[in-house]
Parts: structure tokens; C-alpha cells; sequence
DNA sequence: AGGGTCTGCGCAATCGGTTGCAACGGGAGG
DNA sequence: CCTCCCGTTGCAACCGATTGCGCAGACCCT
């Protein structure tokens, strides 16, 4: 069986010019052969490659893991795969990345947690095949829950709002943020923690412990300082600083929650198991990833940008925030 | 400034024939209007992509976050993109996991923790360029450390003997091992806690339990059985099977490691910090997926496959294997 | 001044799949 | 019997970067 190039591509591509005949013997003889098309040239041709570029801080980190997951998932789904680099929250290596991605030639990009300014990305990437996923708030144009074309969000203010109001009815006044550092900081979530408690009034000072850089590392230093003021409860930067200060501060002999109360952010999977169990923000990181791929292929099929999301955030309340005794036996 | 594209394309590359004016122009010039070489074209010349695969089971987990991080940072310094798919434990995803990588043209594939034999592994991709990274042993031809070339893999069978002589060393006489399921199974670890209980005499016993399919996820039945027998110590799979079950041991009043002492295996980060804090054999990940990038890249390289890699694990002693007492104010 | 050498650059082919257009063969209608 | 038409298939151009080969011009030597 000998046939052109030209009738082997439109035999594979179901073309309806190709006799039943010719398409069946040909597609037998691709299977036998172990035919594989060469992307390289395909993409030359069509201008696309089916490939994805996702950008994201850590791939060791649990919720960046989660979304780059849900991310590849559904855009295997969709036929497309993903390219993933980690930026290490380096602004010099997001600009590597995306000339990585401009290099291969990606249909698209996904900047999870980004430290570029919307400026400097829309320079080195077609803005209309860009989706930012989680940026931080400053780094945007409109605020409180405004939905920006393009861009993935949560709801990060109702939650803390709703964590600090939860500390409050559980009677703590003294009530401090703990930062993320420099690299990983979300100034939102630190201005509704303050605006919350002035909503309630004088009799809820607010207090601030700026984390060091290494602070889940070695989060020692960090929780000396918090011993030694002790207040009465702690909203956290994320779960990774509240387990790694939960543990630091057994060290001080503080017993959580009888001595104070924590609440992290994210709602990674050891929160629910850590003992006490760590009362948490959760955001939904899987539909964070897949938001983000969904968007992106509707863009790269649109031409266009869609509707930015904003997705619901969760206050889950567990041990850290309650009563051992009352909870101990709870599942 | 006009040139030919033999010019640009040889000016470019810092080709010799071309006279430093002319290199220095169309340099100049490359960047003023935003040059970016088109890799479709590149690849489908060059037959080379610069892309690696690296297909794993999941990006959730911290264990293969780690090497997938590891693994796309020593790929990007080398000058490689890198595509990750997730195969979920499912062969069927690994197979299609392997078909897009053969339609992007990947340079060379990376598979760790596979469940597709190394037969048809072979079969699908170029085994020439192809690396295993922590294969199920029974998969392999030859055992006990021996180095298959293109294979990566950790000394499980020290570190777990290790680990079951320090248990023996406490004073543990029944100590049993906690399967991982079905899908995510280790044969040499099984063996090496029965082996090495053997070796010690009649006086140990050996208990398996298996885990239920979602042990992870829902620890509560496998720890009721657990509860229920009442071994003096728990070697498990690995760490989040640990984590997971000495919280629902707790739940049935079991304290550790006064009661029970516990084991984990990988040395994921929580561990550390988990209350009690995780006793595990630790396994250097990160060094995992760097040698499985740099010895993918030699073979692709090289055209041959390097020698294997064996790399060697460390029992970190921990809470959960000693006394409370001793240890609570031991950093 | 003519032949030879060397430097610097362009022409054209190449990689492999896709696609507009033309061609080819056979059957039906005139 | 000839022509027209339709259903199939092939030809050739194209995508963009790379590279072997050849050519033009400058320069040197005799």
C-alpha cells in the first residue's frame, strides 16, 4: 500500500475527501508501523503547539502542588501538556521561565503566584494568552473582589474576616497577624486581620510579627518573639507557618489552644491531621489549577481573555481554635 | 541592516565566518524587535526538542513534589524545558502519559515510581533514552543493590533494617508493618522488616496490615485494627500513612510512643514537626531527581544509558520511637 | 597586471506534516 | 462514442531555522 503524504495526513485527520477504503488500510498501516506524528513539524505548520506553560513559585509547596495538579489534569483533559517551571520567587528566574516558555513555543501561560508586575508580564508574553493565578492583590488594578479578565482569584478577605471573627467569639482580644517574609507576602490578608479587629473596636489591638526569611525552616526566632508577648490567638500567613509555629512554640511549654490560639491559611492536607488539629482558611487550590487551565484554553481559543474568577474560600474550624477537651474526641 | 537568514541564523550562533559588524548589528537588532527563535522550526531541523518528560504518579504528594522540583531545576540549568503528566497509579495514564510525550517530541522520559513494566516501557519509548527513577523492585531484574544502568534508585532495604533494629534496640518485640495498597506497594520493604526480624530469632514476630485502598485519605478503619491488636510498634510505607495513623491512633487513646512507637519512611518535611515528631527513614529526593535529570541528560548526550544510581537513605530518630520524657525539649 | 588566497555573506536544500489546487479515472448522460 | 462530472488522490508550496556549498570582493604575491 503506497499512497502520498498528503493522503496518509488527511486518512489519519478522518478527512471526508478520503475513501473508507484507503483511511482504514492507512490507519492500520500507522498502527503497524508505530506511527508517531512529529510535533515539530506539525506545530511549524498549524502555529500552535498544544503545550502550556505553567509558572508557579515551588512545586514542594502542598497547595502549589495541588494547583499545578489540577492544572495538568485538566489540560491533559483538553489535550494540551503542560511545560511547568518553578520560579523559586526570583523575579530573574519568572523572566527565565518565560522565555523557556516563549522558546518552545507554549499556547499559552500561567503565572501562579507571580512576583512580575502585570506591566513586565505583558511585555514578554501575548497578554492574550496569559492567565494570572493568585497574584498578589497590590499587583492589581481594581480591589475587593472585582473580577479582572484573565485573572484567577479568592476570596482571601471574607475568609480571614470570617477566621478573625471566629477568634473573637471565641473570646480572644489579643489577636496577631504573623507575616510570610518578603517573598511570600499577601498585604491583604494582613489589612483585613487589622480591619476586622477596628470594626470591632478599641478593645482589639492589632499586632504584627514580620516573619524572617526562613521562617518555616527554622521558625525558633519567630516563635520566641510570639512567646514572649504571648497573645491570645495567632492568624498565620499560611498552614506551613502555623504547624511549624504550633510545633516551636510546644518548646515554650504554650499549650494551643488553651494558651493560644492559631489559625493557618490554605487548608493543606496535614492541617487536618496535625495534632492539635490546625483551624485554617481553605482555599480550593484544586479549582484554583483547574480555573486556570480552563481559562487559558478558552483564551487560546477565543482570542480573548474570559471573565476573571473569584472562587470561595472556606474557614475550616478544628482543635487550634476550640476547646481540647470539648474536641478531643471529634473526628 | 538587511541580511539573509543564513546571515542572522550564523551571527546568532556566534558563527566565526561572520564579521563582528554584522554580528553585532543583527544582535542589536534581534533584540530591538523581540526576537524570539521559533522552536517548532529549530526542533524539526535539529530533531532535537531540548523538552524532557518526567511522568510520576502525583504532584500532590511532597515525596515526588520534591523530585519533580529537583528534577525540572537541575533540567532547567542544563538548558532543558520540561514536561510534567501525572499518571495517578493508573497505567492507562501512564501510557497516554508516554504518547504525549512522544508527540512533543521529548528529548528523553523520566518515570518515576511506574507501574508499567520495563518491557513495555521499552516497547513505547526509546530505552536508550529513557530513565527509571525508584522502580518498584520487583520489576527489576536483578536485586540488593545491584545497578541497573538508566536506573535510580534509593537503598530502602538499609534504612529499613536500620529502622526495625532501633525498634528492637527500644525494646519493641511485636512489631508489624503497615502495607501502602495496591497501588502504591514495596515489596522490599515488607521483606526487609520480616527479614530482619528473622534475623533476630523467634523472639519477634512478624504482623502485616494491609491498608485499604484509601488509607490515606481515611486511616480510621486500619487503625481500629491496629488499636485492636495492639503491636508494640508500627513500621509503615511511608510518612503521610504514619502522620494519618498516629492521628486515628490517638483517637483510640493510644499514645506514642508510649504505647505504640511509630516509623514512617521518605522524610517529608511535616514530619519533623509533627506531634509526636515522626521517627522515618528519610530518602534524599531532591538528590533523586537531580540524578535522574543529569543521568537522562548524559544518556540523551551520550546515546547510551549512564550507570545506575543507588543512593543511600538515613533512619532520623525521632519522638515517635523513644520517650516523651526524654525528648520533649530536644529541638 | 594577473593569478591565487582568504574573508564574509547569500543561495538553496532540508527537516515532516498540512493544505490549496490540479489531475486522474471511471461512470453517467447526451 | 464523446463529454461532463464527481469522487479520490497526488503535486507542490509552505511553516522558520539551519547548513553545505559557492560566489563576490578585497588583498597579497609575483
Amino acid at each position: 500500500m503506497n499512497v502520498s503524504g498528503s493522503t496518509a495526513s488527511r486518512a489519519l485527520a478522518d478527512d471526508p475527501r478520503i475513501g473508507a477504503a484507503t483511511r482504514l488500510a492507512v490507519k492500520a498501516a500507522a498502527i503497524e508501523m508505530n506511527y508517531v506524528p512529529n510535533a515539530a513539524a506539525r506545530s511549524l505548520r498549524a502555529r500552535r503547539t498544544r503545550a502550556l506553560g505553567l509558572l508557579l513559585p515551588d512545586l514542594r509547596d502542598p497547595v502549589h502542588g495541588q494547583v499545578a495538579s489540577a492544572f495538568e489534569q485538566e489540560a491533559r483533559a483538553q489535550g494540551y501538556g503542560v511545560m511547568v517551571v518553578a520560579g523559586e520567587r526570583d523575579p530573574g528566574r519568572e523572566r527565565l521561565a518565560l522565555r523557556i516558555f516563549a522558546e518552545h513555543g507554549t499556547d499559552g501561560v500561567a503565572v501562579v503566584s507571580g512576583l512580575l508586575s502585570p506591566r513586565e508580564l505583558r511585555d514578554r508574553v501575548d497578554p492574550d494568552r496569559l492567565v494570572l493565578v493568585w497574584p498578589d492583590h497590590r499587583s492589581l488594578p481594581r480591589r475587593d473582589g472585582a473580577r479582572t479578565p484573565g485573572v484567577i482569584q479568592t476570596d482571601d478577605a471574607s475568609g480571614v474576616r470570617a477566621a478573625v471573627e471566629h477568634l473573637i467569639a471565641n473570646g480572644c482580644r489579643r489577636i496577631a497577624y504573623v507575616e510570610g517574609g518578603v517573598r511570600a507576602s499577601n498585604t491583604i490578608r494582613a489589612e483585613t486581620v487589622a480591619s476586622t479587629l477596628r470594626a470591632h473596636g478599641e478593645r482589639f489591638p492589632m499586632q504584627t510579627f514580620p516573619a524572617p526569611v526562613d521562617a518555616w525552616r527554622d521558625p525558633g526566632q519567630l516563635a520566641a518573639r510570639i512567646a514572649a508577648d504571648l497573645p491570645e490567638a495567632l492568624v498565620c500567613y499560611d498552614d506551613q507557618l502555623a504547624l511549624g509555629l504550633m510545633d516551636a512554640l510546644r518548646q515554650h511549654g504554650i499549650r494551643i489552644p488553651d494558651d493560644m490560639q492559631i489559625v493557618g491559611f490554605d487548608g493543606i492536607p496535614f492541617a487536618a491531621i496535625a495534632n492539635p488539629r490546625l483551624t485554617t482558611v481553605a482555599v480550593p487550590s484544586a479549582e484554583l489549577g483547574r480555573a486556570a487551565a480552563t481559562s487559558l484554553i478558552r483564551a487560546i481559543h477565543d482570542g480573548a481573555l474570559p471573565e476573571g474568577v473569584l472562587l470561595p474560600v472556606e474557614v475550616v474550624v478544628r482543635q487550634s481554635t476550640g476547646s481540647v477537651a470539648a474536641l478531643a474526641d471529634q473526628p
